[in-house]
DNA sequence: TTTATTCATTGCAATATTACGATTAAGTAT
DNA sequence: ATACTTAATCGTAATATTGCAATGAATAAA
């Protein structure tokens, strides 16, 4: 099918899952980690930053723009991006408590 | 083409997105959240805990158990599961890493 | 006004993922 | 041995993802 029956899971497990999918795929880790580096609105420079084609790229930052991680507004003929970063604090709260769940000392298997 | 040109990029953004990757789906995360829960090894009652088909569920559990994140291991006719700490441990960190990363003051855009 | 430049969108091919019925494998019980 | 239980695997259909060439839209430069 390649498609998720998200009906039957909770909202906040579907929430995880569709963070965690958006990070799932080389490319986007590498364009976040590079906004996060540069600390700064970047034009342009993340397609020969990486090596993907621009459609690829512009692809990328859709879907990360879709889930709010970053933001990018018109610079004349270019385009500046860079974290949300109210949105990644919402985002890091999330994943973290799906991350901190701990084991207690009870080992079975 | 739906492959990932994973050459291009660092191991370290390769890890984070096949963890990441694993977590894409609601269905691995509440298996994990409900081996968390409980607490101790799960023999076999995830395929009535979560609503999906048997196969379906063995098929998640092979992906969790191939990244190493559970452990499974025979008892009679059943299979109990539990998290592997140790290896969860250290995606925790590889993961902690890359949510932390953080956006200094400056507001751009 | 033409010509670049920059980025988004479209369309498509290749591959991956998700889900499940049917089957198999392996242990248990009768 | 036979029947039952549990879980893995196989096969397959439906859908999603990835990547890029081609094209389009919008601004800037000549």
């Amino acid at each position: 099918m390649g498609l998720a029956k998200t009906e039957m899971f909770t909202d906040e497990q579907n929430k995880i899952a569709l963070f965690a999918k958006v990070f799932g795929h080389p490319a986007r880790v590498s364009i976040l980690q590079h906004l996060f580096k540069i600390n700064a609105c970047v034009c342009g420079d993340l397609v020969n930053e990486i090596g993907l084609a621009q459609p690829t790229i512009s692809q990328h930052l859709k879907e990360l723009k879709h889930l709010g991680l970053i933001k990018g507004s018109v610079e004349g003929t270019s385009v500046c991006y860079c974290i949300d970063t109210d949105n990644w604090a919402k985002m890091k709260r999330v994943m973290l408590q799906f991350l901190d769940q701990d084991v207690s000392k009870t080992e079975c298997c």
